[in-house]
DNA sequence: CGCAATATTGACCATCATCAATTGGCGTGG
DNA sequence: CCACGCCAATTGATGATGGTCAATATTGCG
């Protein structure tokens, strides 16, 4: 579980996603090198971090696939956000001490933990690695408000379709999209879970989607038949992934 | 509509809320103080910011309510939150060019804008400061996530009375609320918008509440009749409002 | 007093949930 | 290599929650 080694070659998803909001300096990216870590190979379906715990770092992912959710007492479940590789999704554990939802990986993954100490001494050094990793929040929020959208306001079909956009838009950003074509292995009941509606008739709307051949979803696969469909039944915009520079 | 008073005493409910996270040196006070700001006085019903706007400024609400929407395609609007005084609805415009929604005022108030360059300078000079407000959009985001469980999978009934528990949280902790009773001068189309409902079925889940002698509404005048049963209906629990200190 | 916005009501209906099988895919142990 | 078992996907039947439409009643306010 524990893992000695620093520097290692994973932050570069990380380093990526920052540059891609504006130029990072040697001395910068350095700094993050050298944020001290842990390792940790969740397998699909491991809670990473629970719901009232109260946190003492961050989970960075390198590979694989998370999610964060909250349950109902009754049990029911809403998914709140996917992750890929190069998102830290409990970055708001550095200021908020109690986690109001629970952090789990949907697949086999490696994660790294990040000292709180060592992100504040970083972001208390490099005002513009702050300014970034707000950023990188203030997107997640974002994100947030659409999928609210979605749940308050969309069918049943425009929100699957609008997932979709989103999430063969976001695998792209981190170059896990072959044209148009993504590794989703997500089971029914967890896109249920997201979209806020049964599992039952997201089988049903994906069979009408499949129908229509705007997409194609095989074992862990979706591929996008005709984006510009998929777009429009979604009625799907991507500003709000806010990707262009800050 | 310019101002060009600076070091109103107005910025005593943000920096309330500010201490409410931790202490507050005289000289970050006196930084905040010093913010150049525009005033502005909105009518109730207006636009303070547009989605699509690449805002300059951030807005502080001083007195009044204002909420965040954004409107589909068809005309459907989806509120995504309220505000009280002390609140910057749009802080993340700081980091996020372009608007992804509209801000507007729903009642009569006063807001100052601040420039970002402004806000910039404060938090690359005072680290502390910086994270106080990257903690208040991060508690934004914890609101956001809420809503979100409520949208997906709470029924009308629970989402009414979860809102209004917020509400009166919110409105307490600001120090707009008498006893169990709170100024919520909110029409029921507005409800649904943020509730993800029609009006009509926001009507009849009211009478349902008010029938059941939980809570009494009058013009523009939420009174809590029994606190318990509504934070039952609502199934809320108000950690994830984040009040206690960080 | 009269307008305009808001609230309320009734009738009807669509979307989506629930329940209960059944089918299919796939890894594993024999 | 095949049968078993498990999980996920699929199907059908039924019904509830909540939407839509349209009319009427209220209320606030100039």
């Amino acid at each position: 579980m524990h893992d000695p080694l620093r520097s290692q070659p994973n932050y570069d998803r990380l380093l990526d996603k920052l540059e891609s909001m504006g130029p990072v300096t040697q001395e910068q990216r350095a700094a993050i090198r050298d944020l001290p870590i842990r390792v940790s190979e969740p397998k699909g379906d491991e809670d990473l971090v629970r719901e009232g715990d109260a946190p003492k770092e961050c989970c960075l992912v390198l590979e694989g696939f998370a999610c964060r959710y909250k349950l109902l007492p009754d049990g029911r479940r809403q998914i709140l956000s996917f992750h890929v590789p190069g998102d830290i999704p409990d970055l708001q554990s550095l200021h908020l001490r109690k986690m109001d939802h629970s952090l789990a990986a949907l697949l086999p993954s490696r994660v790294v933990y990040i000292p709180h100490e060592a992100i504040r001494r970083l972001t208390h050094a490099h005002p513009r690695l702050t300014d970034m990793l707000w950023r990188d929040t203030l997107v997640d929020a974002a994100v947030f408000r659409e999928w609210m959208v979605g749940l308050g306001r969309r069918s049943a079909y425009a929100r699957i379709a609008h997932l979709f956009c989103e999430l063969v838009v976001k695998f792209r950003a981190v170059g896990l999209a072959k044209d148009d074509t993504i590794e989703l292995r997500l089971t029914q009941v967890e896109l249920a879970d997201a979209l806020g509606l049964s599992s039952v008739h997201v089988n049903r709307v994906l069979q009408q989607l499949r129908g229509e051949e705007i997409i194609q979803m095989r074992t862990g696969r979706l591929q996008v038949l005709e984006w510009s469909r998929l777009t429009a039944a979604g009625e799907f915009n991507e500003d709000y992934l806010h990707l262009a520079a800050a």
